[in-house]
DNA sequence: AGCACGCCGACT
DNA sequence: GTCGGCGTGCTC
């Protein structure tokens, strides 16, 4: 392409910050840019990295113009992907830099990764002097391959200095090794799976799926323990045989180590790994080479969608239904809805697993936008537990307690099996209530209005909405009298206290996402339960979560009403889906095995749902509810988050948005009482919830609040948690 | 989102 | 007299 040398070259740049276009930049000359390419580029007083866009440049005074400072030898960002963004900001009303700056995730990516220094034996030479640590090194290298100093003092056993001794020497040349790959290719043909007939069918018909070129969404439904993986797993070698790549995402990976152990046995290579908890010099070089083509497969998180896939050719949303999908700041998305949209961006099929489906997805099947395939039996050895309800007014516990007889006989014969009970209460910390036995008193966090809960273990009253956390205090802040403070109501560390008592030999170890050292210590302690080292689990809600724990056969539910009466027109399904998943954690060994739930309720549709294991029943039930409420048939609901300097403010705003409202939606104001209010730097924020609202009067609803309301002095920010299938 | 600039309270 | 809090505004 010729270009007239005289006028400068401007091109559009996305930068990561949230400017709602490209800025422009000037070309230096005998730089090369295309759409995609990555480059360092000065904004206001500083430099960063940006995307080079699409389309001419924009006019910009030639006072403001700057030029590129340096094109980044990087592949460029595909044409998809940059479509993608395009999409993704459009859809959740985010300016398009801000959904540019999760591509960008990993600055020291964009230059090549630097070679590894090496040293190679020089044929011929010797030492001056011979020693046995020499002797044992030369020995070793004596083959003439590159070595790592590191790498070679480990392998002869030597100190690094001896090899440095005979680098000085002139025994070793200095060499470049080059960059290795993150992980080895994965190879479909690995293993053969092992599939049942059930499976072999769905597994048939997804390899017809993954092996076209087309968009196609197939929702994978099938019980706990029915072998979903493995039998997706033969999608991702029908698109890997495509020569595709392909990405499977995955709630929470961080904590599921064991999927990457499942996907080596089957391809023989682990697939890269893709999560907010990965280091940051491995990150770089997982996002290089999946820019570069070189890793085939990504297992990550929601943010694993913004990897610069140059030919991605598959996407798998496994548990679909889980809520970790959902960003809920900076950029409002929900992972499973965008996997959908870039499979039709892409033009490639896209799979949805879980054995609790999401009632969108659930719907989409129905009215034939979806393939659904069903694994209904449990694999293997695997048998489903009996499931009961224990009706708490007929069996209530011992006063101060929350664990009934019933429940705590079981536990004591599990014990007797050496065996492994599982009681999971969804409830972090040890009280979600404090108050003052002498005046009413009851503990609020101050920024945020909502119960402070007790955390005993660490001696702090905490706000699980906004963190605020304070020491717990001996004297109620409000009468002053002392050793009246009392807790009301249970939370894990409550329950294994409870535990400890009933069962003072028993091992018992609590889980939840706070636990005192992180991730890592989480991951040891799951490894310590799947080795059979502990006899008794009290845990939280991330204990249903995919994990394998062979000896447990008793799963009790402490609280299986929490969160059924929340207001969230979500509660039902959320907790039919929670409850599900927690009571599959049982019997996956094959051993007969118990779920119990313990409840004020035992006729709800859930209880009935998941004790009779009729599911379909259930699902049927809830999407006729939407229907006759006169809710859109699935959960199409937007969120808008408004921001604003004062709370007063904030209050104004919400009034205004409910006058602007047309008259056929409800808007329900989640304010200090449902959600309390956040304080968010400096600002304070309302969640709005709009309801019913159709898809075509959605947007211009939106744009209506957008330009002709009264336009609030912060932002507003909308959270659009609408099937985006109805958009495409 | 960063970052600088700018205007009012407690201290080396 | 300054250091430092965060409110406001700008970035091609």
């Amino acid at each position: 392409m010729r270009e007239d040398s005289s006028a400068k070259r401007v091109v559009p740049v996305m930068v990561p910050m949230p400017a709602d276009r490209p800025y422009s930049y000037a070309v230096p000359e005998g730089a090369r840019v295309v759409p995609g390419s990555i480059v360092r580029v000065p904004l206001g007083p500083r430099e960063v990295a940006g995307i080079v866009w699409d389309g001419p440049g924009g006019e910009v005074s030639a006072k403001k113009l700057r030029p590129i400072s340096e094109v980044f030898d990087c592949p460029p960002v595909g044409e998809e992907v940059r479509r993608f963004v395009d999409w993704v900001a459009a859809y959740t009303l985010s300016p398009p830099g801000m959904v540019a700056r999760m591509l960008l995730r990993a600055p020291a990516a964009f230059d090549p990764e630097p070679p590894i220094e090496g040293m190679r034996f020089v044929d011929g030479a010797g030492p001056d002097r011979m020693t046995a640590a020499r002797a044992r090194v030369l020995e070793m290298a004596r083959d003439g391959q590159a070595w790592t100093r590191a790498g070679l003092a480990h392998a002869a056993g030597v100190s690094a200095s001896v090899i440095e001794g005979l680098r000085e020497q002139g025994v070793f040349e200095t060499v470049a090794i080059p960059p290795q790959p993150v992980v080895a290719p994965p190879d479909p043909s690995y293993a053969g799976a092992e599939l049942t007939a059930d499976q072999e069918r769905a597994a048939e018909r997804l390899r017809e799926k993954a092996g076209a070129n087309a968009f196609t969404v197939t929702l994978l439904d099938g019980v706990t323990g029915s072998g979903k993986t493995e039998v997706y797993f033969e999608a991702v070698a029908a698109a890997l045989e495509r020569g595709k790549q392909v990405l499977i995402l995955i709630p929470e990976i961080a904590l599921t180590q064991a999927f990457l152990e499942r996907f080596q046995d089957r391809f023989g290579a682990k697939p890269g790994e893709w999560h907010s908890d990965l280091a940051p010099r491995k990150r770089e070089r997982v996002w290089r080479q999946v820019a570069e083509g070189q890793v085939r497969v990504v297992a990550g998180a929601r943010s694993a969608l913004f990897l610069p896939f140059r030919e991605l050719g598959l996407i798998v949303v496994d548990e679909e239904h889980d809520p970790a999908y959902k960003q809920e700041d900076r950029v409002f998305y929900n992972a499973r809805d965008m996997a959908v949209v870039r499979g039709h961006i892409g033009n490639f099929p896209v799979v949805l697993a879980s054995a609790t489906p999401s009632l969108e997805s659930r719907v989409n099947a129905n009215q034939g936008r979806y393939e659904r395939i069903v694994l209904s039996a449990r694999f293997a050895d695997a048998a489903l537990p009996d499931l009961a309800t224990i009706d708490m007014r007929k069996a209530p516990p011992e006063r101060g307690g929350f664990l009934s007889p019933v429940l705590i006989d079981q536990m004591k014969k599990t014990l007797a099996r050496k065996e492994q009970s599982l009681l999971f209460l969804n409830r972090r910390g040890y009280a979600p209530l404090t108050l003052c036995r002498v005046c009413g008193h009851r503990f609020q966090c101050p920024d945020c209005s909502s119960w402070l809960v007790e955390h005993r273990f660490r001696g702090q009253l905490v706000c699980h909405h906004c963190g605020h956390n304070e020491p717990r205090p001996e004297a109620c802040p409000e009468c002053g009298a002392l050793d009246h403070l009392v807790a009301c109501g249970p939370g894990v560390e409550r329950i294994a206290e409870e535990v400890d008592r009933h069962f003072p030999d028993a091992r018992t170890i609590v889980l939840s996402s706070d636990m005192l050292g992180g991730v890592k210590r989480l991951r040891l302690e799951l490894d310590a339960i799947a080795k059979g080292e502990a006899d008794i689990i009290v845990g939280t809600q991330l204990v249903a979560k995919g994990h394998n724990f062979p000896a447990m056969t008793l799963v009790g539910v402490i609280d299986a009403d929490l969160g059924l009466a929340n207001g969230d027109p979500r509660a039902a399904e959320r907790t039919f889906q929670l409850l599900a998943q927690v009571t599959g954690r049982a019997g996956r060994s094959g051993r007969k095995s118990l779920g119990l739930l313990q409840t004020y309720q035992p006729d709800h549709p859930v209880m009935r749902a998941i004790v009779t294991g009729d599911a379909e029943a259930f699902y049927e039930r809830e999407i006729g509810e939407r229907e006759r409420a006169g809710l859109p048939p699935f959960g199409r609901l937007a969120g808008i988050i408004v921001s604003a300097a004062t709370r007063q403010e904030a209050e104004g705003h919400a009034r205004a948005l409910r006058r602007a409202a047309p008259r056929s939606d409800t808007i329900d104001v989640l304010g200090p009482a449902e959600a309390p209010l956040a304080l968010v730097a400096g600002r304070h924020r309302f969640r709005l919830l709009v309801q019913g609202t159709r898809r075509c009067d959605l947007q211009g609803y939106l744009r209506a609040l957008l330009t002709a309301g009264p336009r609030p002095r912060g932002s507003i920010r909308v959270q659009v948690d609408i099937d985006p299938q109805s958009f495409l």
